[in-house]
RNA sequence: GUCCCCGUAGCUCAGCAGGAUAGAGCACCGGAUUCCUAAUCCGGGGGUCGUGGGUUCGAAUCCCGCCGGGGACACCA
């Protein structure tokens, strides 16, 4: 339970008892309320605005409301304090043994602790990679699956039922040219010389075993036959090929999806035309010429009529084009009706995480959802922005045009895959990224991953030494929730308490906001605290977590650290990230 | 020319549905190691939140103009 949500609630009765009595009007507007943890930790643990919002309404002053609501405040068992503070701020203080009940739920709930039941099994679609299936995986691809992988993952815990989809491009002119690619590979694998890969070809290796198996199943079959003969047979086995190796990148980076949704089927089924025809009957579709676009007239720029849909009808600044002039559906087209298909399957609200070189195509893709699904579906697009690979400092080379890129498996093979998804979302989505192949797996507390693996590590070898000097104790989480818990008293353990109760309000936020960084940056912040902590024990002896004369402190201790643990944890497994017991 | 993103400490960035004296890390300076992992921690200096208006009890946050950086801009996906 969110205790931010939960207060807000108790503050919502203490109005209505104060309504009851006459003391405030009634009909006042509670949904403003809000109550979050002060800027400045003495000011207490939980602030509302509560008086200041109310006031206008029910024509007195914040602070004459805040002093009624205040001393209402009071009477709540776990409320130590409420104090009028400010322009009409109430700052509530709770008692010690409120934060020890809190330590209590952590324990009991394990890594479960955290979940949410704010998304009320309410659909959400993420889609996310939905790499075009040429070749492997490259390093900006990495940075979409994690988010979208985590985005999915923290959805899940806020109680959301995620379905997690990926969109296979296997039917527009960029497979073409891989089947062509393929072909010329297939030849090579006969023994015919076929020279530098011509420019438009794609020259990556990765399609050398292709061919040789092509070679090996088909014999010289299509090796001089016209291209209408094998185009269809090799583009088949050209995105077979690429999404078994595309596939297989994602394993390696542990990021899974429930759905692979293909373009080709999508088109065979008829899809785009129903599409098409919702769209038609809801006369949104029309025959038009568009204006060149100004300030940069495309050489090749002709008036051409064209089949459009009325974007602008729904926020885009000009309508978009559905068919080419041969006749066949654009892009665009097959992609409203992929996600006209996800919301016919169930998802009112969709997800899209995409490259940030796609941000020309957000309006259009966001109209068009509302407009095919009446305004019944949300669609949010998230743009990953690059990452600029480096090592120690230097940026990393990289030649798109000879195929000679690091790709994404280099880097999972090199730094490690928790690595590689932790750093990914050390960024909010929509800023650059540096990844400094170097400093990722430096052992220090500049290296962000290590810092929060070595938090949990050192809980983990606190539980260890516990086992022994505790020994005939039980100190599984279950048993320390149990335990007498008024030995913790220091400031910098209730701290530290508090933190970890916040993980709840943090899931919650960042799911509501779809900012999977928010789950990177919090760990960070418990880690923090919990060397903090630690190290305070090495200025005084007797804030150790172990004390050999105080088994009673030691217990009450261990359960703080046991919490502590099991909060990184749940937090890591969010972000697909193992968390280790041991460095 | 239009649209989108960005502009916060010397550097890299947070800032949670506008809230009380704007934060962290790096770098810089000064400290802590008979002791649960010093792989860490503590303290210090450092800011007109690009800029000019507006909205209100209150703006880094919302709206408009400008300046600067990046990206995208018909039948490519």
């Amino acid at each position: 339970m969110n205790l931010f949500t939960e207060f807000k609630g108790r503050i919502a009765d203490a109005v209505a008892a104060l309504q009851a009595e006459g003391a405030l009007p009634e009909g006042l507007d509670l949904s403003k309320i809000a109550t979050e943890p002060p800027r400045d930790p003495s000011h207490g643990e939980i602030a509302t605005n509560a008086a200041m919002v109310l006031s206008k309404a029910a024509g007195m002053k914040p602070r004459d409301i805040a002093t009624l609501l205040a001393a209402r405040l009071m009477t709540l068992s776990d409320v130590e304090a409420a104090e009028v503070a400010g322009p009409g701020f109430i700052n509530l203080r709770l008692a010690p043994a409120f934060w020890h009940d809190r330590l209590r739920d952590i324990l009991r709930a394990g890594t479960d602790y955290g979940s949410s039941t704010m998304g009320g099994g309410k659909p959400v679609n993420v889609e996310y990679v939905s790499a075009n299936p040429t070749g492997p995986m490259h390093v900006g691809h990495g940075r979409g699956a994690v988010v979208g992988d985590v985005l999915a993952s923290l959805l899940a815990k806020a109680g959301y039922a995620v379905s997690r989809e990926y969109y296979v491009n296997d039917a527009g002119a960029q497979v073409d040219v891989l089947a062509r690619s393929l072909h010329l590979r297939y030849r090579e694998a006969l023994g015919e010389g076929v020279g530098e890969i011509p420019e438009g070809l794609y020259p990556g290796e990765y399609l050398i075993p292709v061919g040789r198996a092509l070679a090996a199943e088909f014999g010289d079959r299509y090796a001089k036959a016209v291209e209408a003969e094998w185009l269809e047979t090799f583009r088949l086995k050209a995105v077979d090929a690429m999404l078994a190796l595309i596939r297989d990148d994602l394993a390696a980076l542990g990021v899974r999806h429930d759905v692979f949704s293909s373009e080709r089927e999508l088109v065979r089924a008829g899809g785009v035309q129903t599409a098409f025809e919702t769209l038609s009957a809801n006369g949104l579709i029309y025959e038009g010429v568009l204006e060149p676009p100004k300030g940069m007239l495309p050489d090749d720029w002709e008036p051409r009529p064209q089949t459009l849909f009325r974007a602008t009808e729904f926020g885009d600044d000009v309508d978009r084009p559905l068919k080419k002039s041969d006749g066949s559906w654009t892009y665009f087209a097959s992609d409203i009706a992929y996600h006209y298909d996800k919301y016919r399957r169930g998802a009112t609200s969709m997800i899209d995480v995409l490259g940030a070189d796609h941000g020309g195509y957000v309006k259009r893709m966001v109209a068009a959802v509302t407009a095919i699904t009446g305004g019944k579906a949300t669609l949010d697009i998230r743009l990953c922005q690059m990452v600029n690979l480096m090592r120690d400092g230097e940026p990393v080379k990289m030649s798109k045009r000879s195929g000679n890129f690091v790709t994404l498996r280099e880097v999972i093979d090199d730094v490690g895959r928790d690595v590689v998804r932790f750093i990914m979302l050390t960024r909010k989505n929509d800023a650059h990224l540096d990844f400094d192949l170097k400093k990722v797996t430096e052992q220090s507390k500049d290296n962000p991953v290590f810092y929060v693996q070595y938090a949990h590590a050192r809980a983990h070898s606190v539980l260890r030494h516990a086992a022994e000097s505790l020994a005939g104790i039980d100190i599984g989480a279950n048993a320390l929730a149990k335990a007498d818990l008024s030995a913790l008293t220091d400031e910098a353990e209730i701290a530290l308490i508090k933190q970890l109760a916040a993980w709840p309000r943090v899931v919650e936020g960042a799911a509501e906001a779809h900012e999977p960084h928010r789950i990177a940056y919090f760990l960070g912040e418990v880690a923090a605290a919990f060397h903090s902590l630690w190290n305070k024990g090495r200025d005084a002896s007797e804030l150790r977590f172990l004390l050999a004369d105080r088994p009673d402190v030691s217990i009450a201790r261990v359960a703080l650290v046991r919490g502590m643990a099991l909060v990184v944890a749940s937090g890591l497994m969010v972000l697909g990230v193992t968390p280790v017991e041991e460095m």
